[in-house]
DNA sequence: TGGCTTCTGTAACAATTGTCACGGAAGTGC
DNA sequence: GCACTTCCGTGACAATTGTTACAGAAGCCA
């Protein structure tokens, strides 16, 4: 789809200046990717920033042993950190990026990245926001992982969920919960059973509800 | 301390050209700090960004009910990435910086930081470097605690530790490791003594040789 | 309908980690 | 020396998390 200055305006409201976005129109791709397919795998290299539109991605870290725990979304107007980090350095990624809910973006090229940092205020501005979102997620990661116990982080990995998809009945099996917190589908069997005993969620095939 | 452009051009070797350390020299402080002092805790402001010359520092991450983990450790020639993000969007710290061996270190003011990053491209370089670096640091934090059992998350962590003070014998008591581990004194004693019986480590009364 | 796959529940047990309680060892100051 | 503090070791037990094994429920498809 062409990418027209009209459009940025309106989706980047206010965000930043006038010829940055007739730029940005210029050289920024805007795609789409449906649900499960992956932005970028650990290894590969990448050579343009996204800006997600709409929709969501979560970013995952994978171990030598296949496993890979989730890290944190990307939602609305959010870009990746990482990839600001693999295009500037040229460097390979050691995440994973993959899509949650269908997801339309705007791709800069990573020349334009760095040159825009000197030439537009609001686009240095909007680079350092990004690292600092992505540091803060990071942190928060941490925070749970090193401080609570496994029924604390599952509810609150299930309340991030419903936060990054904006409905309160998650779509997901306990199996790939349990991959994504990194321990056993039983545990997490276990611990969801628990929780629809304490009243906090229902359980039902291939579905989760908040109440 | 005065700072002399030829002091830097040393420490700094061939990473900044000559108009930005005799800059450096013109507007960056000297400063020095003793082991066990708080470069930043959490809640504060930090005006400046520091450059580490000499010695380590390290990032802990507080919690709510008083403990402290370690993230990660800064030492020869690093920046701090939470400090660049306090400073340039003029923050609450998250974290808190403890001198771990005796500091000489930089203190960059927060405008020139900004200033800089058009004007000298290294400077530039040097921020987004520091920022991977971070970003990797924390990266690998998450790893362990995520994938590892406590027993190799302590291995790892003496052996940072001796990288980070570059010693083979670490002054340091069961007390502390748990702290920064975010776990019991005990828990910390039974896995050194199994590291001791495996001919992994010596242990002493408030030290530990790596073997 | 019947066979198949996937998902969920659960018991039983193992391993890991956390907590409590206590005693002794090593250092410090007098 | 003695009192005192800090540090370390350890047993016993509790809580949490991981593993194995199996059964039934729910959906899919011929």
């Amino acid at each position: 789809m062409k990418l027209t200055t009209d459009y940025l305006q309106k989706i980047l409201q206010g965000r930043f200046e006038h010829t940055l976005l007739e730029e940005l129109a210029l050289v920024g791709q805007l795609k789409t990717a449906p649900a499960g397919s992956y932005l970028i795998r650990p290894g590969e290299y990448i050579r343009s920033v996204p800006i997600i539109i709409s929709g969501s991605v979560k970013i995952m870290r994978p171990d030598k042993e296949g496993r890979e725990a989730l890290l944190y979304y990307l939602g609305g107007l959010d870009a990746c950190a990482m990839s600001l980090t693999c295009c500037l350095g040229n460097k390979q990624s050691e995440i994973t990026a993959v899509v949650e809910e269908d997801v339309v973006m705007v791709a800069i090229p990573v020349e334009k990245v760095d040159e825009w940092m000197c030439r537009f205020s609001t686009w240095k501005q909007f680079v350092f926001q990004t690292y600092q979102k992505r540091f803060d997620s990071l942190l928060e990661t941490v925070d749970e992982v090193i401080f609570h116990k496994l029924d604390e982080r599952l509810l609150t990995y299930l309340q991030k969920k419903v936060a990054s998809c904006q409905c309160r009945v998650l779509s997901i099996t306990h199996e790939e919960i349990a991959g994504e917190m990194a321990t056993s589908r039983e545990v997490i069997s276990r611990l969801l059973k628990q929780l629809e005993r304490t009243g906090q969620i229902k359980l039902m095939r291939n579905k989760i509800e908040m109440v």
